[in-house]
This record gives C-alpha cells, structure tokens and sequence, in this order.
DNA sequence: AAATAAACGAGACGGTACGTCCCGTCTTAAA
DNA sequence: TTTAAGACGGGACGTACCGTCTCGTTTATTT
C-alpha cells in the first residue's frame, strides 16, 4: 500500500510539479483512501519528500578511475542529464514546498542533500589525496560550486540543464584549484 | 494606493515568506481592498513579483576599478550578505512561487534574472578585455558558476550564506579563468 | 441565497432526519458552495436550527373564544397534527443534535421552545382569569403536563401521534385543574 | 470482557454523552480491542443501548401501598430524581442516536421503553381496582400525560428536573382523574 | 458646477484542498 | 478460538484561500 502511494506521489510530481500534487490526487492515482495517506504521513509535504526519497532519488553514483577530477566531472555531468529531465520537476517542487515547510526542508535536506554532498566531499578527497586538487580548498565550498549552478539552472531554469554545460563548468571549477606546480613538485618529492 | 500594496507585499514577503503571503493579508496590512489588489494584479504570483521588483530589488552594482574580476568578487561578497537576510527569503518564496506558476516564474526571469545576468556579463567582459581572464570562457557558464551557487545556498540552505563564503567561491572559480601564461605573453604581445 | 440554503436545509431535515443533513447534502440541494453555507453558519447544528425556524416553525397559535381552555385544547390538537408529519422528523432531529451540541440546543430553546412556551401561557392565565382554571396552579407544570407528552411521543414514537390523542390528554389534564365547585361560588360572589 | 465494555460504555454515555462515546474510546477505557466490541455489537447504536440496559437501566420499581395514586406519584418523583442527574444524559444520548438510527431506538423501545410503561399500566390498573381512578380511562394517555413531561424535560431541558416537579405533575393529572362523586357511590353500591 | 468616469471599499459567491475524526470492515499474530 | 493490535476504504467535518463578481461611494476630470 505504502508502496503505490509512494509511487503515485512521485509520478505525480514528476508530471504535475507541486500543482498537481494533491493528497486526493495521490489517492486516487494510488487507489487509496485519503485516509490511509493521512496514516502514514503528516501532510503533504512529508509524502512528497518521501515519494521522492524511496522512488525518484536514485543515487548517482561515482565513478573511480585514477583521476578522481574526472570522476566527478562525469558524475556532474550524468546528473545534470538526469535533472534535466522529470526528475528536476520534482526537486523543484520540493524545494518550493520547503520554502513554505521548514519540516519539508529539513527532511530534503537531511534525507537528500547532506548525504549526496557527503558523497561528493569523499570524491574530492581522493583528489587531493591523489594530488590533482590542492590540499587547502574549503571542500563546501567546491561542492557549492560545482553543484550549486546545477540546482540553480533546475530552480530558476534561464536555460536548459545539459550534460555540456555541466562538462564546462567542471572544467572552469576544477582549473582553479589543481595544485600550483611548485606544489606538485614538492608534493611528488 | 499602488505603492502601498506593494510594499504591504513585500514586508509579508520578507516576515513570512510565501505562507503568510496571502492577499487577505497584503489587503488588510496596506489598508486596501482585495478587489483593489484584483484590479491591478491578475493574481498572487503577479502581486509578488510586482512586490520585489518594485521595492526590494535594489540592484546591487558593479563597482569599477582597474580589476574586473576584483570587481566582481566584492559584487558578489555584497549580494551574498544582502541575501543573506530578508531579501533571500522573499526571493526564495518568489521562486517556489514560480515552480508552479508559470507566468511567475517567467516574470520573475525576465524581470530580474537575466537583466543582472547581463550587468555580470558586461563586469566579466571587462575583464576579457582586461587581461584577467581567459577570451574563450562561456560567459553564460561562468555567470552560473559564480551566481548560481549563492541562489543555491538561498534557496536550499545547508549552511548560511554569508560574504566570506561567497569571496571564498569567487577566487576558486577565477583562479582557474586565469590567462594561461603563453596567452598572458602573446596577448601583451 | 440564504433563503434557498435555508430551505433545503430545511427540506432535508424533513425528509431524512440527522443523518441525511450534511452541508454537502445541503450546498447540492440548494445550488451554492459549501463555503457559502459556512459563511452564515458556523456548523451544521446552527444551520439546522436556523432553517427550522425560518421554514418550518409555522407557529401553530391559539383561537380566542369564549373557553381559554377549549382554546388550547384545539390548539393542541392541532399541534399533535402537524407534528405528527413530518415537522416531527425535523424536531427531533434538531433535539437530538442538541444533545451533543449545546449551542444547538440554546438555540432551539431560545428561539422556539421558550417563546412558544410563554404563548402557552397566556392562553391558560386567561383560563385563569375566566374562572376556567384553578388560579393557584404552577403553570411551568401545567404547560409541561400539556406539551410534554406531545414531544415524548415525538422523541421516543412508541405510538402515533394523532389530534384525537391530543384531545384526550388536554381532557385528562384539564379535568384536574378546574377549580373546585366551593371556589366557583365564591368567585361568582 | 464483554461486561467491562458495557460498563465503559455506560461510564462514557454519563459522563460525555453522544459525543464522547466513540467505540475508540470505549475500546481505550475498557482495556479492550475495537474489533472485541465489534464482535459482540454491530455498531456504535447497539453498543449504546446495551450498555445503558445492562449498567444504568436499574429499574425504578413501584411501592405497593394502600394508595395505587400515591404509589405511582413517589415512583415518579424517584423517576424525576434519578434522571435529572447522569442517568437523565445518558437516556438523552440514547434517544438522539435512536434519531438516526432506527435499530437503536426499536431496541430502546422494546428494552426499556415498552415495558416500563407495562409496569405503569400495572400499578394504575390497581388504581382503578381501588376506585381512586375512573374505570373509562385510557391508561396509554395516562402513561404519556404522567411520564411524558419527565423525557420532555431531560431531552429539552428548558428547566431542571426535581422530584418536587414530578410531585406536582402528578397531583395536577391524577386530581383529573378521580371518578366522579355519583361514581364513587355507584360503585361502592 | 454638474456630469461622468475611474478607482475604491466592502464583501458575497463558487470552488478546491487541507488536515482531522470517526465509522465499520478486514487481516494477522499471540495467548 | 478468542483476543489485541491496527491497517484499510470511506465520508463528513470545519478552515483557509483562491479568483470572480456586484454594488454603492468617493475622488477626479472634463465639459
């Protein structure tokens, strides 16, 4: 039962964005009672994110080949493809529900965004352990950096979320903070 | 008359966000009727948009001195404190609003987004021409990589958006916009 | 618009009594909103109540003849008539709504029971006054031994409620009430 | 178990009335299940009018005087005495649920309505044995004309319920009925 | 100065969705 | 096999806003 609800709520943001999504929508996509989804989760900020988070948040994973740079570029670059697509909709209503859920908020960013930004800080670690990226970058910040824009092109969509896009930017990012050669030398030695 | 509702929208907007935004509220605060909303403003995403673009988005400029990246940085160092507070709120409603209201959403990009992203432009354009930073970047990639991560901070707020930060993003992003070395020559050349 | 919620209101409560007398029931029957209805009742108790006594309550009043008591005792018998209908299922659905709603119930005193009840008692002060009835008697009591018993037949329909029943209640009750031969006599004098 | 949930029904139809008496909260109060309670009643009516037969319905009995009138008059007083306190709101509870529910009220008719009037018809049956009551009478109006004031006043409580009141009824109904003097010698002949 | 147009306030109206409460049915695991 | 526990579909409640609408009342404008 929680199942179909979950997965209703979900293609129904995905389709519908935040407009659509009604409890009694999902009830009747799920073939459900309104009362069965009030059991489970508070209101409709709390389905939304979970429906999100059991159906939609399929983790993008990283690759590990030896230049973990380019292992987050590729990553960066698979995930702008997939937020181009339906699953931006639902993060972007997800958010917009925060705005106005501080419950909703919290749940996206505890269940989602921390956990994903943790992925990305150990990616980058690899970096630096490796030497491609210099040892005194403030990784939160890098990782605003580098996912920052891909939220704000779903968010606030002034143009299309593409996998090019997200290639180029990796690349203006991650220029800036390889390692000054001195330091490479001086690392190697 | 305007004037007052305007700013009755804004001050709800920036105390309370898009849930205390309702035109019940905007009416009994700027001391109006809510038909006299209705009469000037199709609906509550308009009367918002209005709001902002009227009273709050007071364009924070782009200083002019013989560095352009310079510049830039202590723009964004500024807009990052600004939206830190109460302007963040009210565009973070804005946007939520937008993601399920079209025509917000729009207004809200033709209104506001791409008029500040084409002042950035012309900031980094300057400093192309400058010297500072490399002829062949994708400015439209670059005005995300530098912007996109503060509206990301406002909109999903892991962590507080303060000047520091944004001066910290700033320099990572430039440092690899940089000339090459050769180019520095030759473009002196 | 009132006037037709009130009706249907009203025409529900005959026809199904408590339990087909929903707002939704009513909003449909009568063409409008339920927010129309809750805009001049704040429940379905007062809206019950409101339409009784707008539609329903026909105030059944008294003949003016030479016998007080001849008078209410018609009048009674009339009353037993009608509510032997279906006024009846409207009063007691409103008399059980007021068992769990108190409000309900003022109301139904205040604005029916009461009023009715003071119109009960001038008929009999002028029984009184006639030398038809005993001067010394309680006529809270009299009226309750009068009208009681129609509502209780009402309430708890053990047996139909007919005029005829009603005459011989107003005999039986009336019987005890003249005043003794002794006390005419003196009252002539 | 099953007697544990009467006497909860009981305690709660006393002490809250209809609005209280939940199956939930009988359930909660008994220290049983709901699906116990559905086992042995078919629905929250049943259940009312059980509890209130097995616990509350302590059957108010009649003295066995020289005097049938006296006899019935004290019954009544105690009647007036016992319902005007939980008693009174439990019967009001069970009456307004027989409104909507035409199950309940058949069973409080037969389980306690119709055959307490049985006993009534019994004592005043001595009375008119006794010569204290004209033969011709219908003892169904008399039964309505003396108890029906007392459910009038715990259903419409326009004024409370004593058993001086009760005291009153009875005298003003029963002077009514004494057999006329010539009677009384005819029959004494 | 009177006529006329506009903007205004007040607020009713039909509607949609919310989240709550309770109903009566049902399945399941433990005692 | 009776019980406790509790999920399920369903229906009504009362609330909060939405956007539309009518209707008199100012307030200005224009003749």
């Amino acid at each position: 039962m929680k199942i179909a609800i979950l997965k209703a709520a979900n293609e129904l943001l995905e389709e519908q964005g935040l407009s659509g999504f009604t409890i009694d929508a999902v009830a009747t996509r799920s073939g459900t009672a309104r009362s069965s989804i009030y059991r489970w989760w508070p209101n409709r900020g709390a389905l939304a994110i979970a429906g999100f988070l059991a159906e939609t948040a399929q983790k993008i994973g990283y690759p590990v080949t030896a230049s973990a740079v380019a292992d987050v570029k590729s990553q960066m670059m698979r995930v702008a493809e997939v937020y181009g697509q339906k699953v931006g909709r639902t993060i972007s209503a997800l958010v917009a529900q925060g705005q106005s859920d501080p419950e909703a908020l919290r749940a996206l960013l505890d269940g989602y965004v921390l956990p994903r930004r943790e992925e990305a800080k150990k990616a980058l670690l690899r970096g630096i352990a490796n030497g491609e990226l210099r040892a005194d970058v403030d990784l939160d910040v890098v990782i605003d950096a580098l996912y920052g824009p891909i939220w704000y092109r779903i968010l606030v969509p002034h143009a299309p979320l593409t996998s090019e896009w997200a290639g180029h930017l990796a690349d203006y990012v991650f220029d800036g903070l390889r390692p000054a050669a001195a330091d490479v030398l001086s690392a190697r030695a």
